[in-house]
DNA sequence: AAGGCGAACAACCGCTCCACT
DNA sequence: CAGTGGAGCGGTTGTTCGCCT
């Protein structure tokens, strides 16, 4: 039994918006606010999917969103907080106050990329492109910072295809010498951060499977025996003060890739 | 002036996550 | 606990625009 589609696609218009259902859209979320994106086209006479309405609003015509062209202090932000976060263009466009997602993953696209091959740097791994790649083919043993967020969805891509990650060993660099290189004054008042203590599971709360807000960082990683596990409810979780919690050997570490979770 | 081409950007599509029942 | 639906995300495609020949 597949589920039913979002929209009856049948009667839709697709394609570019005109100004009288811009005119529409806006003046039913100015009356009515955001509600269910579902349900929003029909309340608002428009002939249009909802998942259209909810991207035609949050990327064009919410009205703090701030048009015109990147600053150059925006491209380094947007260079050094990909070099933190892979494609994760909502995170990203969190720190950009009036940029959204998308404006950011086309710019990111058309000039960025463009950009960093010219100064000769990897847009991907954010190292130089004569640089090799630590493998190809064989079990990753040695991965950087910079490509947590990439690695993130590489693990629990792999967890889903095949249970035994055997072999996947991860060596987390100590300190990433190449990435603050990189971004020597990168200071975004940010922190990489197990989830806060009242998140964990308690002996009579049990983790709630697959919540990706619930599940410690480290066993994200598929490091459950780790000693970095802050979730490990049998082996203990120390003092379990979030403040002093030295979470991959970063203790100053400053990405909170929670508190990144803005929109 | 017209056509080719690439860049830029808007919009769509498919998928995942998560709250709710 | 499983099923369902809404919302959101990231990749991709389609369209428009401007430059060049």
């Amino acid at each position: 039994m597949g589920r039913s589609p979002c929209c009856e696609k049948a009667h839709m218009n697709k394609g570019a918006w005109t100004k009288e259902e811009d005119d529409r859209l806006i003046a039913y979320i100015r009356a009515h606010g955001e509600g269910c994106w579902r349900s929003l086209p029909k309340a608002a006479g428009l002939l249009r999917c909802g998942k259209s309405c909810r991207l035609r609003w949050i990327n064009y015509l919410r009205p703090d969103l701030k048009r015109g062209n990147f600053t150059e202090e925006e491209d380094e932000l947007i260079i050094k907080l990909h070099s933190l976060l892979g494609n994760k263009w909502s995170l990203i466009a969190g720190r950009l106050p009036g940029r959204t997602d998308n404006e950011i993953k086309n710019y990111w696209n058309t000039h960025i990329r463009r950009k960093l091959l010219n100064r000769g740097i990897d847009p991907s791994t954010h190292r130089p492109i004569n640089e090799l790649p630590a493998s190809t083919g064989e079990p990753v043993t040695n991965i950087s910072f910079s490509s947590a967020a990439a690695m993130v969805s590489r693990v629990q891509h792999q967890e889903k295809k095949a249970d035994n990650a055997e072999g996947f060993k991860i060596k987390l660099e100590e300190k990433n010498p190449a990435h603050q290189e990189q971004c020597p004054d990168l200071n975004l008042e940010l922190r990489i951060s197990p989830p806060h203590q009242t998140q964990y599971p308690q002996a009579d709360q049990p983790m709630k499977s697959g919540g990706r807000n619930h599940l410690c960082f480290v066993c994200s990683l598929g490091l459950q025996n780790s000693k970095e596990c802050s979730c490990n409810i049998s082996g203990g979780r120390g003092s379990g003060a979030s403040s002093s919690y030295d979470f991959l050997g970063l203790k100053t570490g400053v990405l909170d890739y929670r508190s990144l979770e803005m929109k």
